[in-house]
DNA sequence: GTCTATAGTGCGATAGAC
DNA sequence: GTCTATCGCACTATAGAC
């Protein structure tokens, strides 16, 4: 069993199942260990805390919203530079909807999950804002823009989670997209 | 010891004292206990965690909000009564900007903190989002303009928090709001 | 890879308020 | 006497030190 590859990948896939079939909190890190076939001590090695397992692959996320900011014309406005990356994140997400379903389910029924969430997506505000700003957009602009886009993307999100049957997240990112332009304006 | 009054006050300045002298994670459950004439066992009766000392105060925060809300005349918009609670909160904060700003440095020292900040934001953005839909208005505008005025404070108060000799809390949340409306009209 | 400190929980005992 | 805040002890799991 020692040196399988892959040690990080198989601590991930087994931590997602023990977590979907008994919830976050009664597994232990060693029982999570134990099902990749590795030890507690390597589990820490690969992630700083329980949580982080579920959230490994929030990295590439954030790329997503990045690399969608960056990659806008020049001649778009701030809030157009990150529309097109809620939509280039929302097709990641289209792509993947089952496993980011129930992750969504694990991540909703604990309260320490959802707090390590919200420090995720203020990193990605946060890296959304440097891109702003890397396109000449001055401050507080950048960090506005980048919070208000991450605002219509959490809510956009939260309304495709409840509703499975219900609009696409592209759908719905655009509604409130328009939304946030009418409750600026002050309607 | 047993009965003086007041133990939770009692615990909430041991360990904010404990906190500034030291730092949050140079400080343990039993010290802060032991300053408050408590025991550990006791501290957790009150607080469900080490973190939530710092915070227990921020349920008074939430109050301004809400009522700053729903004290809005029912002709303003509804970015414009949360602009109301903006300033009523500001005007809380500088009342006693000197505690205000030791809280927020011992936050901004500590992860786990800075986490539990976010969380606790996101719940005075659902308490607004709340007091919006009393007043009528309907999702998602409710929630967008809860988060998004709550991501005004949250730049301002950074602003404010980063230069102590800068613009007033009220000012920098002005500022904030006026930038709000040109990014979201895509200027 | 082992060893330990500390957060956090459960339960039963006790001390004081009323 | 009852009621409840506080305490003591035993325990688990995380996380970090060595």
């Amino acid at each position: 069993m020692r040196w399988e590859p892959n040690a990080r990948g198989r601590l991930g896939e087994a931590a997602f199942e023990l977590f979907t079939e008994r919830g976050f909190e009664q597994v232990t890190v060693a029982e999570i260990a134990e099902r990749a076939g590795l030890t507690e001590r390597t589990f820490f090695r690969y992630f700083a805390d329980k949580r982080e397992v579920l959230f490994a692959g929030a990295d590439g996320f954030q790329e997503i919203f990045v690399s969608g900011v960056a990659s806008a014309p020049d001649s778009a406005a701030p809030i157009e530079a990150v529309a097109g990356a809620l939509y280039a994140a929302a097709a990641m997400f289209l792509a993947h909807e089952g496993g980011v379903r129930r992750r969504a389910a694990i991540i909703a029924a604990h309260p320490d999950l959802r707090e390590r969430e919200l420090v995720k997506l203020a990193t990605v505000a946060s890296a959304v804002a440097d891109a702003l700003r890397r396109r000449g957009v001055t401050d507080p602009a950048a960090s506005l823009t980048a919070e208000a886009g991450l605002a219509v993307f959490r809510i956009a999100f939260a309304r495709w989670i409840a509703a499975p049957d219900g609009p696409d997240l592209a759908r719905l990112i655009a509604e409130s997209l328009d939304e946030l332009k009418l409750v600026a304006a002050g309607k």
